[in-house]
DNA sequence: AATGATCATGTATATTTTACACAAACTACC
DNA sequence: GGTAGTTTGTGTAAAATATACATGATCATT
């Protein structure tokens, strides 16, 4: 850590305010990504205390003068090497004894991006970095588990008000794998034809003349994202009028 | 403020953690309001530095040994007199120089009640309370005014998820009433015939033999609330499926 | 050449959304 | 007591969207 970037702000009433400046505060990560199966979150092995040796989410405190969005984009990168991902504000979490060296209050950001394309490096207080499907994780220091569940819940929402898939996948894609993407999200199962009708009147895919090769049955047809209405519509949402 | 409470957790590695123990955590509050007309807000004029005389979201600093949940509900309780409203947390601000004295976050919370049910009285740093149009709010202390328009599009997203009324309206109202608030929260003009539809058809609404009285017009029926299809609908939220 | 796997595709039905106009019931005022 | 002014309450047709569902096509493997 780099502690000599730290700066005091200036406390014009100490009297009044000493008893409060006590606390500190935590970014933590909840990057998601998908292997073309199943929904996947990036966990680092703690290489200190507390927590050593537990897996838990890329997460660390933030500096007296870092705004706490850019401070979870340095902890990210600084723990996995990950960088230039947009993070979005989940929610704070903030139980008294959720940390043991102090009030540690923290915010979870989470992300989506292809795994394939964000080779990852433990580095910091990271020992390890590791994908692990989400269905596998069971027990994360702090109430990582507890952020977790949180940042699915939101994430569920979000692709109900927005496509999803952009971030996750490949630049080519098949409509099959896309399906395989929501209903890893979703976590329930999709019809084939009525997907492919509803995603495609979307207008945010683009056919391509190209198919899948070596597969040991008929290949499917590749698409890509068409970024430009895909962003509008991230944008706008759907609109869900009354 | 009840200093004496504050306890200060055991700090097991003071080096380590030492330059990071300087930061405050607030809380600010933004309780929605409906007159029947307009979409209001709660604000209090702050009777202490830093903003003093300046209109303010009511929010004060959280103690060291008390959740931050329960901390929004103090802080409200304290300043306004509001008690056991339901908070939901909205965001996290977290910006550097966003509080003169110290490195201070803050994290919002909203509310829907119902105005006249919910007597306040300024007490503690609060020199007045009063309820605002959300329409004339225009300058605030702080960052609060970015805090508000972020509650606003919260409140306008939720109400696309999930029914709303039952904390802004009083028991028993008009359908026309109920319309002029999703108006007030939406900002768009709806179709009279196919907003009683709508409404309707969520079958959460209870027809009444009773009507208006005394109004120049032909009387309106009075409807309540169906509490407990109501409460289930917000529980589950309206199903979008893909 | 047969097997096994996944791809690609259309239709009929039900549901939901949208757009739209006029008589009824009350008060206020003359 | 009649008239003007205001808001309530109601239905339908057309369009858009959602749902349920089965079969032949194309590749690799054997």
């Amino acid at each position: 850590m780099q502690l000599e970037q730290i700066k005091y702000p200036a406390q014009e009433s100490v009297a009044l305010t000493e008893p409060f400046f006590h606390m500190a505060f935590s970014v933590d990560c909840v990057i998601f990504g998908f292997d073309g199966n199943e929904l996947k979150i990036l966990l680092i092995k703690r290489g200190e205390e507390p927590f050593g040796g537990y897996w838990a989410l890329p997460g660390n405190l933030i500096y007296l003068n870092e705004n706490i969005h850019d401070g979870a984009a340095r902890v990210l990168r600084e723990l996995t090497g990950l960088q230039n991902v947009y993070l979005e504000q989940v929610e704070t979490f903030g139980t008294v004894n959720r940390h043991p060296l102090g009030r540690v209050i923290t915010t979870a950001y989470y992300s989506l991006v292809k795994i394939a394309d964000c080779p990852v490096f433990a580095q910091s207080h990271a020992e390890e970095v590791s994908w692990f499907p989400i269905s596998k994780v069971s027990d994360l220091a702090f109430d990582h588990l507890e952020i977790l569940k949180a940042c699915m819940q939101k994430l569920k929402k979000i692709v109900r008000g927005r496509p999803v898939g952009f971030e996750l996948l490949p630049p080519k894609f098949t409509l099959s794998e896309l399906q395989r993407l929501y209903e890893a999200i979703l976590e329930y199962p999709m019809d084939k034809r009525n997907f492919r009708k509803k995603i495609l009147s979307m207008n945010i895919l683009v056919e391509l003349e190209q198919y899948q090769e070596g597969v040991a049955h008929r290949p499917a047809r590749l698409y890509k994202f068409d970024e430009e209405k895909y962003k509008r519509f991230v944008e706008e949402g759907f609109s869900f009028a009354v």
